[in-house]
DNA sequence: CGCACGCTTGAGAAGATTCAAATGCCGTGG
DNA sequence: CCACGGCATTTGAATCTTCTCAAGCGTGCG
């Protein structure tokens, strides 16, 4: 397990008045005249799959909005492992604690080519004392933050193994249904699930032997939703 | 297991002003002036330990900011059982979801005599409207309630519920490291820890027999905090 | 007194971990 | 082009943990 390096790829200043997905963002309640009130610039970033985006010991200065890809909220234990607490997809927002804290709470690391704009925490402040558009927005991240937390707990943490895999199948595939399901690797799996990757690998095997997933690339599965939602709910 | 009633007792319209845990709750940075915005009543309530503050199907007009005692929030699973997914005490603030959705994520359930602030949603928006003093509290508030459920997640469960339960009594008992701490239900400990109450019921006495916990009364125990953090710990 | 309820304890079964070895995949260098 | 090393994944077998079902215990309340 190599430490992830840090390494993004400038894009450009983010044109957030054209963005195609402000509406899923932090920005999307703005109006043309709050735009002048930005003077630091918004950077779009590209990280490739398993670079870090921040790490906990990070000067927390911005916070980030992820415009394509997956990324995911490491903590890591005392014993080294990681325990993975939180997935973002698109318009979701990674390190919103820097509007309050000094440090980050997690590392974010990209778990598939992931695009983000790095908002720094002064432009959000400054929008925050200048329009009163953005305080709804940002509660509604700080609610979208709690509610996946609580699906972690609720669904990816109670049960047997396969149940939670199933959820966790039943979760990655829920934007696409009919798409492809492209799987990371057995230990990050098993850091959400807070299993051993042998585990996880054996359920995973197990959900092909029955059928639940169909293997049609380099782990990328189609997904029986309908045979996951079963074993995920099974008694 | 008996459906919890909903019994509130009334103790008076809260004096906000005058509040003794007010540094610690969502009202900290108001002045003086600000309180003329208040115009719907701020209730004080007291309910006993195991009634419900509010439920699931209730509507959610209401934001809760614990003064005493302790509160579960709840989610119940598809197979009838309970996954507590947040303990909330004083200083705390249930309910936030309020502020944005029709209803509650959860049902609030006091686990201890528990005296709360029934704060409506009206005066949340209101006092926003009028002053931006609220936001930094609220987004306080929100953090908060995040870090609970990160540790949830990476604390209480990750690991044997050996460790599980040591982290637990370690949280319980941090406060008053010196003081007994109250245990609940194996149950609830159970739907803390997310396994079944004979698990913890084992665990517990196994506990009081290395000496980790002392019993020094019904449900009451003294928590030899280092041998348990051993414990925590232990690869 | 007896019942209800929560807690404890036991024994067997099921589930997950551990350690170890084998397999498969991919890129590098001969 | 092929051999090789590194790395992730798979599989096996033994062990440990946790669950399940069941019975027994204790306390409080009608």
């Amino acid at each position: 397990m190599r430490a992830p390096q840090i390494e993004a790829a400038w894009k450009g200043l983010a044109a957030c008045q054209t963005c195609g997905i402000r509406h899923l963002a932090l920005f999307a309640d703005l109006q043309e005249s709050d735009f002048a009130h930005i003077h630091t610039p918004i950077e779009e970033l590209r990280y490739e799959a398993g670079s870090q985006i921040y790490g906990v010991d990070d000067p927390a200065e911005a916070v980030f909005t992820v415009r394509r890809g997956l990324v995911k909220l490491v903590h890591l234990q005392h014993d080294g492992t990681q325990r993975i607490v939180r997935l973002i997809r698109s318009g979701g927002v990674a390190g919103l604690e820097a509007l309050l804290r000094p440090g980050y709470a997690h590392s974010a690391v990209a778990l598939q080519p992931v695009e983000v704009c790095r908002i720094p925490v002064t432009v959000v402040q400054r929008l925050q004392a200048e329009t009163p558009r953005l305080h709804f927005r940002l509660m509604e991240k700080w609610h979208e933050a709690l509610s996946i937390a609580d699906d972690f707990l609720t669904d990816l943490s109670v049960g047997s193994v396969r149940q939670r895999l199933a959820r966790l199948l039943l979760l990655l595939s829920e934007e696409a249904p009919q798409a492809p399901v492209r799987l990371f690797s057995r230990e990050d799996l098993g850091a959400i699930l807070a299993v051993t990757l042998e585990t996880t690998s054996r359920t995973i095997a197990e959900f092909k032997r029955t059928g639940a997933i169909r293997e049609v690339g380099y782990n990328l599965v189609l997904c029986d939703r309908p045979a996951l939602s079963a074993i995920a709910e099974q008694a």
